[in-house]
DNA sequence: AATATGTTTGAACAAATGTTCAAATGATAA
DNA sequence: TTATCATTTGAACATTTGTTCAAACATATT
């Protein structure tokens, strides 16, 4: 039994309509562990420095203080960030002397970075900047 | 001038050495507007609550208390969340007499959840637990 | 050894976020 | 109208999150 199914609280009358709906629906969703890794992976998506990070690593092999320098921020933060991304196999490092390059991991980032800018311009006149990061 | 290249700090010798990487990097970057509108969109997937709507809406159309009752929550978080969600245009919504039905309204969002899936279990032995939101 | 440079780490703080509760709105039926 | 049901909204609260600062660590050079 799913957690899903605890804690009936009394509904609308139209869901009792369509059980059917309901029983497909709970099938298709994946299991907590699972549920809770996706959404820790899109968070590291969602904050603007982890994506410039991303994005100046696009095609490039960069040191932690050339991406400091190159997004205007302290070399302490960026390396607090690119520990997330390591974290999660975003991103790879190769340690030379004393320096540490960085580079993107996976083409699922290509991947994912593409579909939500095509998302975004499919959208132009959206209300992003409601609850947003924008300030 | 970009913000990249106010405030640069003293940085490390390597980093002179590759200036042409650096100008790649910068060219690259797209704007703040668009990081933010980006980060925001990401933001959206990476919270598990949203995904289970975002996987119970998947093929289906549902009201707002199926959705409550499907994941054991209060219809209120619920509402807020799909206000949320209405908001980037990821879902659309149908009123019928008094219950509201909603259901996906972009195929990106297929396309973003599949990606997102597929990277999970290629790094299987993955670190995701560390800073997230499993208990 | 000592010094300098590049990176990482931990604690502290402010800002953002998700849920709950209570109240308000909108739509239907009696 | 009044009553009921489905949904939305706003304020409050606890939790999470990103950055800063200071200190530590790692690797090289003198």
């Amino acid at each position: 039994m799913t957690k899903s199914e605890e804690n009936l609280a009394p509904c609308c009358e139209e869901s009792k309509l369509h059980p059917d709906r309901i029983a497909r629906s709970i099938e298709r969703l994946p299991d907590d562990d699972t549920l809770f890794a996706l959404a820790d992976l899109y968070k590291i998506f969602g904050d603007s420095t982890r994506l410039r990070i991303l994005y100046v690593l696009f095609d490039n092999e960069l040191c932690v203080c050339d991406i400091a320098e190159l997004l205007g921020m302290q070399v302490s933060a960026i390396s607090h960030q690119l520990r997330v991304l390591k974290a999660s196999r975003l991103v790879k490092y190769r340690k030379n002397g004393k320096s540490v390059f960085y580079s993107l991991a996976d083409d699922h980032v290509h991947t994912i970075l593409g579909q939500g800018m095509e998302h975004l311009f499919e959208n132009e006149n959206n209300s992003y900047s409601k609850n947003g990061e924008n300030k």
